[in-house]
DNA sequence: CAATTATCATACAGTCTGTATGTATCCTTT
DNA sequence: AAAGGATACATACAGACTGTATGATAATTG
């Protein structure tokens, strides 16, 4: 009594995701072995083998999906507003909304980067579209005085979100979080 | 015809330093391998673990001697300006300058987060007097109209000069950069 | 329904990390 | 200055991990 490949696949696929995801957050890409998530996921190794070329393949999984699912909320819960700077505003609480979920600063700012290396994670971030809050903040400074520097604007503004972000993980007042990148932002516009 | 115990202590310590920094800024943390470490620096693993408890303390001491280096430099290229805004941008000049040095930017941005964590990480920038920047930005804005949001406004910008270095070292154009920084704080000032 | 392919488990080879042990040299104490 | 101990480092070892090769079972295809 067995499903068809394809779903058993996709099924499998998940669950080693979801196990290594699980340890990934708890003790990092480097200290998690690859016995441990499939024993977490109920299967052996050769499963894990089969369906990802590598340890390193694997992670990459979890990071692309992870940064889809942040993606994904940003866009559900930002409304289009007409005022653009409070779209910025928007953008920016259900970034640090997102970003909230237990792990993603970790998966995604942390061992990501290290792990993957800067120039995937920026080919991730784009592919997930995550870049609409940066591409919006680009398309909104190219209409102020500090247009020349719209693109470096844009890409600095999102080094401040994610420091942000690690920021409030690690107990900063979010509210004040939010402030300062107001700040940050009225000051590049008019 | 050997030397004192205390000197021979230090050589090693340094030798063992020096070839492991090369192999980390090379191959990173995790794909280097200690027999690779001390077969570069022509001696064998117990000297390693001899002097230093195990691979990642190893790690630690070449990142605590970086940022040490990142710092000293910063200081000694930073004339005592009277003019606030003047002396922020030779910092931010300063910054680039040292963080321009091969390997430096994955040491210390990328590798060091990731294995030895955010707040370790920011321990040593602090005890490097790096954050001296960050404090002379601090300072500065506490002087401004959003002298509330000082400390926070100034871990936002270190966030933007540290992506502003990856930006840099990635092939960005090193003016942009430092104009883009500037109109940041030229927004936030008066 | 035969042949092929996909899924997953098991077995294996090579490498790495950290520790235990051994030896030579330096330091201290009397 | 000689003896005893500490220090510096090499060698040997145990456990664990990664990636691959092989094998068995179930699904798919012609």
């Amino acid at each position: 009594m067995r499903k068809s490949n394809k779903e058993r696949s996709e099924t499998m696929r998940q669950a080693l995701m979801d196990a290594a995801r699980s340890l990934f957050v708890d003790k990092g890409y480097a200290d998690t072995a690859t016995p441990d998530i499939v024993a977490l996921a109920g299967v052996t190794r050769g499963a894990l083998y089969h369906h990802f070329e590598d340890k390193k393949a694997l992670f990459r999984a979890v990071v692309e999906r992870e940064a889809g699912e942040v993606s994904a909320h940003i866009e559900a819960n930002t409304a289009t507003s007409d005022d653009p700077r409070a779209a910025i505003v928007e953008g920016t609480r259900s970034y640090f909304d997102a970003m909230a979920f237990p792990g993603r600063t970790r998966l995604l700012l942390l061992d990501g980067p290290a792990v993957l290396g800067t120039e995937s994670m920026r080919a991730i971030d784009e592919q997930a579209s995550e870049a609409s809050l940066a591409a919006g903040l680009q398309a909104f400074l190219s209409g102020s005085r500090n247009s020349t520097h719209a693109k470096t604007l844009a890409m600095l503004l999102s080094a401040a979100f994610d420091r942000a972000a690690l920021a409030i993980e690690a107990g900063a007042d979010r509210e004040a979080c939010e402030a300062a990148i107001a700040a940050l932002i009225d000051g590049l516009i008019f």
